[in-house]
Formats: structure tokens, sequence, C-alpha cells
DNA sequence: TTGGTATATCGGGAAAAGTCGATATATTTG
DNA sequence: CAAATATATCGACTTTTCCCGATATACCAA
């Protein structure tokens, strides 16, 4: 099994917490509207600001999520998006009652 | 949220194998039929022959998994016996759905 | 009570994760 | 091309986790 990193990328706070944001974007990121729109999801300085963290590990922590398949990037120009994938929670909360 | 211990819980092979293992104990511990029945769980002891790590090692991984509640201890004697918590795993996948 | 067995706890060394600052890479713009 | 901006990667340090051996505790049996 190799859904250990699905569940050491949910061990961190802040990891949670940026999933959680993404779940409304317009509400937890209102500058990303003057910024480019929602269709691409939200790039890493609007997380950072929000986060408290410093770039770099705000840019391993979503590399992270996404490794783990809970959220998508899109490069756009010198911007990288991110946004929820929701297939892979809904993969998640099945395979626990399946398989765990 | 303090459900990082639960994910915190789940990222560990030996760990999640554990709960794998519970959740057929008479297929997984054949021994413990001849000791006490499946009544209430699998001694320690079954667990770490199985598991191949330390009897501490073991002692320690059940009770980060009871303490996230996936699995249950019930002492009988000089043994403890630990099964699965079914309702927790339940628990978790409607976590993921709903507040993930 | 003494010894034997099962489990829990303690202390520690090695490996992994958390987090940072500095630097590298990519892209856009002048 | 040079400068500016956004993101990624690297190196280092600290904290946490992994896992062990040794010791403590609980219970049982003679």
């Amino acid at each position: 099994m190799e859904n250990i990193e699905i569940f050491k990328a949910l061990s961190n706070k802040s990891r949670l917490q940026m999933l959680e944001w993404l779940k409304e974007p317009e509400i937890n990121f209102p500058d990303q509207l003057q910024h480019a729109g929602f269709e691409h999801g939200v790039c890493v300085g609007q997380i950072q600001a929000k986060a408290g963290l410093t770039q770099s590990t705000v840019s391993e922590y979503l590399s992270i999520l996404q490794r783990a398949g809970f959220i998508e990037a899109k490069r756009v120009g010198q911007w990288t998006y991110y946004k929820r994938n929701e297939g892979a929670f809904e993969a998640l909360s099945k395979l626990i009652q399946s398989n765990l």
C-alpha cells in the first residue's frame, strides 16, 4: 500500500488548512479575482499570504498535496494555479470504507 | 481540527498493516484460537509475532491506533486484547466527504 | 512471597518531516 | 538582452517520528 503518502500529506495543520481554503476560493482568496479569476485555481502567492509561511514552504506543501492527488496545478505564464481535485477526496473516502 | 492525530496514526506502514490484519483475526492470527478465542480481540504478543517488531514498538503502535480511535483495548488477566472499532472508519470516511 | 509471563513505559540514536533563507529557473516586459 | 516577478529547488537547522533495548508494572501460579 502506498496510501501512506496520502495520509502523510494530511498530517499537517497548514496543509489541511490549505485544502479547506481551496474549497471556497472566492471567499478565502478575494484578491485572486483582481488577479486572474478562479478558473484555474488560486496562485501560490495568494496561498502564501494567507498561510503566513515562507514562499518555499508553501511551494513545497502544495507540491506534497499535489503528489498525493488532492490538488492539481496549472502553470499559466509566471503563475502556478492550484485547485482541489474533488475526485481524490471521494476516492479516499471510499478507500477507507473498503480497504482500511 | 485535531484530526491530525488520526492521519498521523495512519501514516505508518506497520500500523496500517495491523489494522488490516485485525479485519480478519481468525485468518491472520490462527494461534489466538488456542489462546482465548476472538471475542475480545487479539493480544499484543500475537500481533508482535506477525509484525516482526519489538514488543515495545508494537505496544506503542497499538496505543497510537487506540488513541486515534481505530481500535479498542480490553484487559483480561495479563493480556490486553485489541480489536477494531469499525465506527471510527465509518466516521473518518464521512469526515473526509464532508469536512475535508 | 517468589518467580514467570504479558504488557507498558522510559531513554536514546537514527531517520524523516517541518521550516527557513538563499539561490535557481521560468516568464514577462521594457 | 536586462530587470522584475512568481515559483521551485537547495542546504541547513530544529522538531518529530521510528524503532530499539532496558526497565517497570500488572497479573498469575506455585
